[in-house]
DNA sequence: AGGACGATTAACT
DNA sequence: GTTAATCGTCCTC
């Protein structure tokens, strides 16, 4: 069953940390297989100079101004594929970017979409091999995460953040390098590497944000 | 109509 | 550490 819709229709800076650890599963192709996240990132749309929604509705970007519980999936770099979660409320256009995941089923599946992947830890090492591992692209741009029918629902998302959580600046932007809004959970193996935008690490104990 | 660039990855040196 | 790959989207003319 999925994730009640409700779920989803808090700001990003309040779902991310709590998408940390919850398992996301895709069926494309009669193939299933799951992930359990380990890195996200809030983007908080209008106003958000990152985000792709900061200049307004587009085509590409108006699944992130209506309600939430909706995959958001874009194509960069000519070859490549993200995707994010649409939250907050109707209207607004706030959204987690999905960075990195742990495969806890469906490996072999995740393995032959991943060829380059050269251990288990790189078939969702980043978000565009995560998105790869569970055929998440231009078929399920727009996917209702909440429909029962879906080939793209969360399995489980924590009611609380994790005990533990880190954040830091995001990766690959160049605006608003100085906002901690990259989440992820210390001492996973399929958390990538941290790159230009931020050396520092904010290790957050106890638990982030609201009930 | 044209062009710059990107919420990246993989394969190099 | 560096760089090619590759094309949809969006901004400018």
């Amino acid at each position: 069953m999925p994730v009640a819709r409700e779920r989803f229709g808090i700001d990003s800076l309040r779902l991310a940390p709590r998408l940390l650890g919850a398992v996301l599963v895709s069926e494309v192709g009669g193939e299933r297989v799951a992930v359990r996240i380990t890195e996200v990132e809030a983007y908080a749309g209008t106003d958000d100079p990152a985000s792709h929604a900061f200049r307004g509705p587009t085509p590409r970007t108006a699944i992130m101004f209506g309600p939430p519980g909706f995959l958001y999936c874009y194509f960069t770099y000519g070859m490549h594929w993200c995707a994010n979660v649409v939250c907050g409320r109707d209207g607004v256009a706030s959204a987690v970017l999905l960075r990195a995941g742990e495969i806890v089923a469906g490996e072999a599946v995740a393995q032959s979409r991943r060829p380059a992947a050269k251990t288990a830890r790189d078939l969702a090492r980043g978000p565009a091999r995560l998105a790869s591992a569970l055929a998440l692209g231009r078929e399920t741009d727009g996917a209702d995460l909440c429909d029962p029918a879906s080939a793209v629902w969360f399995e489980s998302l924590p009611s609380r953040p994790a005990r533990e959580i880190c954040s830091g600046p995001r990766v690959g932007i160049s605006v608003a390098t100085d906002w901690p809004w990259r989440f992820w959970l210390p001492n996973e193996p399929s958390v990538s590497a941290f790159k230009p935008g931020g050396r520092k690490r904010v290790v957050t104990t106890g638990q982030t944000g609201q009930p």
